[in-house]
DNA sequence: CAGCTTACATACGCCCACGTATGGTACTGA
DNA sequence: TCAGTACCATACGTGGGCGTATGTAAGCTG
């Protein structure tokens, strides 16, 4: 006894590990000891799933991502920080490059990316325009700042954790500084 | 008659545009308008081809690309903007969102992959070093400059070229700014 | 011009994945 | 207890891609 939320599970891990391409009904169905009569129970075909995946990662890996800073609040720096380790804390990045590489020759993903790009961009600019940054800095720090926490932490070579988190910080406090500062990051 | 270049770079054509998947024997050979045949006396088989792909990404995305940067000379700073339009001719942003998305399920492509991403950090890293940042700010700013110039030109959504190129100088004004500097990025 | 090599074309067997058809079982309400 | 539905198993047809076997035409080469 299966529930689509098992099939979608199992999907997701396989997208994160393997990209679209890993995602085959008989695969799932084996991973999950199960035949693919449950999948084509619970799903129409594979681009219905597909199509479910995207809009997980639409809602969790950006919504809920929101969703959960400003649930935390704080000032903007720290609302930029809690965004960086959500994104850690939620592997969202490897699903990221997963996601895009998808989008590069299917039109529904690149659909979803260019939402969920646009409402990143829209809730970062926010938080720096509340910095003060104006014009063509707003622009260069806003893209910086979600280019590299979407996918940074899947691209490079990873250091180890606690390294890891310091340069997060490094980064976000060389972001965030205003020109006129003295000594950051 | 098709050389094997013939084969290699339309590989590399499907490569960008639709990753590694996209890359199969009988594809190709219908894009050039000849049989399988030819592919299999040029190549051993398919991995032959895909391993020939990694060392063309490896040499022409990297190497030469660090060579033309050595042989044009400038400042430190004027090194790094050359890698910037550089990587921008050559839309080598494509093929590492393709080459990376690839390396997550394959070994081949991730050791290539780590082989790169050493020797980008390493040429950036030195640098950012005779710009005088030492410690932590040095490395933040190699790993931010070396990812954004590395897949952000595939990733977010493409301003116009004009103002693509603004924003760039912008970013590594940004990155390149002693902390102590005025008024920049 | 016989014979060898180059550079393909064609045909085949194999595997894997998709989606469908059909059948089975366990529970559920009347 | 019996119909009905939810959920799954199995078998099938189809298609596409891989690699190999084999054929073949054109160009040297002596």
């Amino acid at each position: 006894m299966r529930s689509p939320e098992d099939w979608l599970k199992q999907a997701l891990v396989i997208l994160r590990r393997e990209g679209v391409e890993g995602v085959r009904v008989e695969r799932l169905a084996r991973d999950l000891s199960i035949s693919k009569g449950s999948f084509y129970w619970h799903f129409r075909d594979r681009s219905d799933l597909l199509g479910r995946m995207l809009d997980y990662w639409d809602s969790e890996m950006t919504g809920a991502i929101i969703e959960e800073t400003e649930r935390k609040g704080g000032t903007p720096v720290q609302r930029l920080w809690t965004i960086m380790t959500t994104v850690r804390r939620r592997h969202a990045a490897d699903f990221d490059v997963a996601v895009r590489a998808w989008a590069a020759f299917d039109r529904t993903a690149a659909k979803v990316v260019k939402r969920v790009d646009a409402r990143r961009l829209d809730f970062v600019r926010s938080r720096f325009r509340e910095l003060g940054f104006r014009g063509r800095a707003l622009d260069t720090r806003t893209r910086l700042f979600v280019h590299y926490v979407s996918t940074e932490p899947s691209i490079l070579p990873r250091p180890p954790a606690a390294e890891g988190e310091k340069l997060a910080r490094a980064a976000l406090s060389l972001l965030t500084a205003r020109p006129d500062d003295q000594g950051q990051g």
